[in-house]
RNA sequence: GGGGCCGUAGUUCAGACCGGUUAGAACGCUGGCCUGUCAAGCCAGAGGUCGCGGGUUCAAUUCCCGUCGGCCCCGCCA
């Protein structure tokens, strides 16, 4: 039944015949998507990486290939020899880039067979992602999933380009290498030869893109594959791929321009689209205060509002205990939404709001003159007052309130206006809204581990003139960070470093770490501070987020070729999977972990 | 560590709230017919550990508990 190829040699691409081609005699190789069978006519829908052919066998014709494609099934592997030809006209097929032509088979060779399959080879299947995963590599077969990886690679290439272009250098770092402190939890490598000492995956390639800066190669760049070992999300990979540079002699202006031309590059290369630069700059106070995150979806309003100022004194427990206890009250006004939202969906929201921790979500609905709410009554006549005029309060206009810790009343607030954004269609899908996010603070208070720690990364450097405030208001620094924002996504993070090995130790001194252990643990870099380090600062963008909005896919999975699920295995190796004993004795390794009861017969 | 949703033919789902004869449908698959289809069409057929374990009950896919797995979220992710 099986053919081996033999001495055929593939002609063409079925993807890329055209009229162009008539006459020609061509062999093409592929899958076979879809086989009709009409008793005599057989078409065959030959599908390669560039698109789709139709074959056509006629029994009339050559009885030996017609006898054969009989027998075939869906994603077989066959070889096709044959003429190309114009279909009649009423069969012109407007639908693929092909349906002009087809290839009228003269020889047919059978290169494999194929199982039935557990899902169709189609964009839209509704299928669980635990079958695509196990069965990656026809998941894979997907038009829309081979778009994703072929737009992937075109991101990196446009990367790679610029880069090239504007004279940065790509080298490689270890993915062997040293456990820090600060930051997400490792994935650890054990040392054979070293018994009982352990490797560390990068959790991103920081110290030692700015040890290359040291060294003198002023601009460096790297595809770089990260690894951090914390819970998963629809937007997080345990590895994951960053494009990553770093830059000598440069203020916060460079980094900044440099990757604004980046992603003009790559939206223009991989997608044909203009974006505008320079992107606008918030502040990170500013972002917090309007948005209530560091990372806003600027695509659309529904600002949040800051009353805390009129409720200090109020009557409305909920509202002036919050003050009391240091927090704030913030509102959004979903102008003439009212109408939209039925009593059930307000529950839900409010639920929402608990789920995120909020204690409640008050809201008003105005209706006429008449405001429909369980908080009005709480309310005195000023306090109603300075309410409507401060959130321009008018008919139809449905308002929701958190008051709490300023924390929790951004991030619950936040998360609830994009939900009302999506909710109400007031999002763009189809556009990209960039943003600058800067002037972060350096430091926050870990009331868990009651010590500052790092905003953005202990190797961040203070702005110039705020480097005494450190030991004296740490909170009140600001840093030389940046956050490029799309669509309300964080897609890079970077800073200017801090050159200096006196700025870092104050900075460790800062976060009180231990100076022993700072020395252990980051001692490589401090020495290497001391040997004429230059100012350099660089950035890393997430290259599996950035793909993801391009590609407009709910899931960084679908433009990752073989993701792993939320618990970290992946169900085609089925990795993590235990060792063998031998292995865990060369490594000096013991498991400690309980036995899962064996049931008796 | 916590919250929510989900698990039934190969696949996507229904059945469950209200336990009871043979667990249905569509697509896919198998066989037959069919010479211009392109998600071909028509006819016939096969296909089930109701995730797993325990409990309640005369009786469990259905109710209860646990567990495994998947998805979304909080914590976490400098």
């Amino acid at each position: 039944m099986l053919d081996f190829l033999g001495d055929w040699k593939r002609s063409d691409h079925c993807g890329s015949l055209r009229a162009a081609d008539l006459e020609r005699l061509v062999t093409v190789m592929g899958w076979v998507q879809s086989k009709r069978d009409h008793g005599g006519v057989i078409f065959i829908d030959l599908r390669d990486r560039e698109g789709i052919v139709q074959i056509v066998l006629n029994p009339e014709h050559e009885k030996a290939a017609w006898e054969i494609a009989e027998q075939i099934k869906d994603e077989w592997v066959i070889a096709v020899k044959g003429k190309v030809r114009n279909r009649p006209e009423e069969t012109l097929n407007p639908n693929i880039d092909t349906g002009e032509i087809e290839v009228f088979a003269d020889e047919v060779r059978v290169l494999n067979t194929s199982k039935v399959l557990p899902f169709l080879i189609e964009n839209e299947i509704n299928v669980d992602e635990l079958l695509r995963l196990k069965y990656r590599f026809l998941d894979l077969r997907r038009p829309v999933m081979k778009e994703n990886l072929l737009l992937r690679h075109g991101v990196v290439t446009a990367a790679r380009s610029f880069l090239n272009t504007e004279g940065f250098i790509e080298i490689e770092t270890p993915f062997l290498t040293k456990s820090t402190p600060e930051g997400a939890r490792d994935f650890l490598v054990p040392s054979r030869l070293s018994p009982g000492a352990f490797y560390a995956l990068p959790q991103s390639p920081q110290l030692l893109k700015q040890t290359l800066m040291i060294s003198g190669f002023d601009r460096y760049y790297q595809i770089a594959k990260c690894f951090r070992d914390e819970d998963l999300r629809a937007d997080r990979q345990p590895e994951f791929t960053q494009i990553d540079f770093e830059m000598s002699f440069v203020s916060e202006d460079d980094v900044i321009e440099t990757v604004e031309g980046m992603l003009s590059t790559i939206f223009k290369k991989a997608r044909g689209l203009d974006i505008p630069v320079p992107f606008p700059r918030m502040s990170y106070e500013e972002a917090m205060l309007r948005y209530g995150t560091d990372s806003p979806d600027t695509r659309f309003g529904l600002e949040l509002e800051d009353i805390s100022e009129a409720f200090m004194k109020s009557e409305f427990k909920v509202f002036s205990g919050a003050i009391k206890r240091g927090g704030i009250i913030k509102a959004l006004n979903a102008k003439g939404k009212a109408p939209e939202l039925s009593r059930k969906e307000i529950d839900d929201l409010t639920e929402y709001a608990q789920s995120l921790g909020a204690k409640g979500l008050a809201w008003i609905r105005v209706q006429g003159a008449e405001w429909q709410s369980p908080i009005t009554k709480f309310l005195s006549e000023s306090e109603t007052k300075s309410m409507k005029a401060t959130l321009n309060m008018e008919d139809g206009d449905i308002v929701f309130f958190a008051a709490d810790e300023p924390a929790v009343v951004n991030s619950v607030l936040s998360s609830i206006r994009l939900r009302l954004g999506k909710r109400f269609g007031m999002i763009d899908t189809g556009g990209f809204e960039f943003l600058w996010v800067v002037d972060f603070p350096l430091l926050e208070f870990d009331s868990t581990e009651h010590r500052y720690t790092s905003i953005h990364h202990p190797f961040t450097s203070p702005k110039e003139e705020h480097i005494d405030l450190l030991e004296t208001e740490p909170l009140k620094v600001l840093s030389r960070a940046y956050d490029v924002i799309i669509n309300g996504v964080e897609i890079g993070g970077g800073s200017i470093r801090i050159h200096r090995s006196d700025i870092q130790q104050k900075m460790f001194k800062a976060l009180g770490l231990d100076e022993e252990e700072v020395t252990e643990k980051f001692g490589f870099l401090l020495t290497a501070l001391d040997y004429g380090a230059p100012p350099h600062g660089g950035i890393a963008l997430g290259l599996d987020r950035l793909v993801t909005l391009l590609a407009g896919s709910p899931s960084i999975r679908d433009v990752i070729a073989f993701p792993k699920t939320q618990k970290g295995s992946c169900p085609y190796t089925e990795a993590p999977s235990a060792v063998e004993l031998s292995q865990l004795l060369e490594l000096s390794i013991k498991v400690d972990k309980k036995e899962e009861k064996k049931e008796s017969a």
